[in-house]
DNA sequence: ATTCATAATTATTAATGCAAAATTAAGTTT
DNA sequence: AAACTTAATTTTGCATTAATAATTATGAAT
């Protein structure tokens, strides 16, 4: 029983993470009003984790508090949607263009193995979605900012509340991975400027596609 | 008597607020336990918004919350602020070459006005580190991204965990209004890599006077 | 019939209570 | 005397209960 085995994590962070996925696959809908007292009795806990999980969501923008009127699903519009992502795109652009002058050969034996399994998960979507992800991931490790991979990870969150924002439609596979070769390529040369240009133009791309 | 007078914020928000103060002066010092029990009962309220509060200064990065130990000021380093002070630069460098693009003359205007008050607020400390702020914020509200500015908020948040981040020692007052001069005159004839690169300056200049 | 006022219900917010876990203290044994 | 074990205290984490506010429903009056 996984359940009972010592859990590690306070249980408002697991009831956090269960709720963020609910906004996610739209189980709980934009604008929606969350049901303090229906999910914390469908879950089997108390309204307090809840509550406590709620204010965490709350700071991160996937719930809107009202007062004396509970909380509610944040409705993120198309402009939130393109806001957040130019943010992602400059903070992942200067992370690139940082590793590029600070990596040193492990970093980049690191990135171009994940790039090659990126290249053999082309045609598998869910596969490529995540080791895309821990491309992404990967060179936001190495640019050494533990807070700049706070925010991302924070404004990542609110684009997973639109599910059309895939990042890569179908046909963007190619192109996304021939950019990603881009920003790998000009890594390992240590061409900063090359690096931040090739990340921004990956993002610039992805917004072109979502349109 | 303003604290029966209709509150329209949530307790919780109230007890983040002043947690966040006693941790800016260091009321509560840096690596220090929470003593829920004896904060709560001081402000003569329960442990319940106390512990809401903590979530929420915990997802700031304020506090940090160790399982079944409670919740410590977290501990910053200069690295930290470095780190964080980089954001800042790169956010707000950014923005201010967006708002060079897309200001209109009532910005300029603003932005004018703002500076002229903060030439004159040059030897009065305290007035001039409120409309310092003012100034950096009416740029980022002119950029029209509402989550640059909730992330810059937060960021600001770690910043003034370290008094000494004044930003603007006693010496840096003429050559922050004349940086501050060069951000305006940028924006105010749409030259928006002018306008970034001043901004930047600006912050660069600051992290040197910090050292 | 419509509108306003009042009562009842519902839901949020905050306080209190309880159990589990961790730390500290005490005692015993080697 | 030092170290290990066990008991006691403290504190967290979660549940429950109480009270406060808002909404809905009901009724009366124009």
């Amino acid at each position: 029983m996984s359940s009972l085995a010592l859990k590690q994590r306070a249980l408002y962070l697991d009831v956090a993470e269960l709720m963020r996925q609910r906004i996610y696959s739209r189980a709980l809908a934009p604008g929606e009003w969350i049901d303090e007292l229906r999910i914390a009795e469908e879950l089997g806990i108390s309204r307090t984790p809840l509550r406590e999980a709620l204010k965490v969501l709350a700071s991160e923008g996937l719930v809107t508090m009202k007062v004396r009127r509970g909380a509610y699903v944040t409705e993120v519009s198309t402009q939130d949607l393109r806001q957040v992502y130019e943010l992602l795109s400059l903070l992942e652009s200067d992370a690139a263009a940082v590793v590029a002058c600070s990596v040193d050969a492990v970093g980049k034996t690191q990135l171009k193995a994940l790039h090659q399994t990126l290249v053999k998960a082309a045609n598998n979507t869910d596969k490529f979605f995540e080791v895309n992800e821990q491309f992404h991931m990967r060179v936001l490790e190495l640019a050494n900012n533990r807070w700049r991979i706070q925010v991302v990870n924070d404004l990542r969150k609110v684009m997973k509340v639109n599910r059309q924002t895939s990042l890569l439609k179908s046909g963007r596979v190619q192109a996304s991975l021939q950019e990603h070769q881009a920003v790998v390529d000009a890594i390992c040369r240590n061409d900063a400027a090359a690096a931040g240009a090739a990340m921004r133009a990956h993002f610039d791309n992805g917004l072109a596609a979502a349109q």
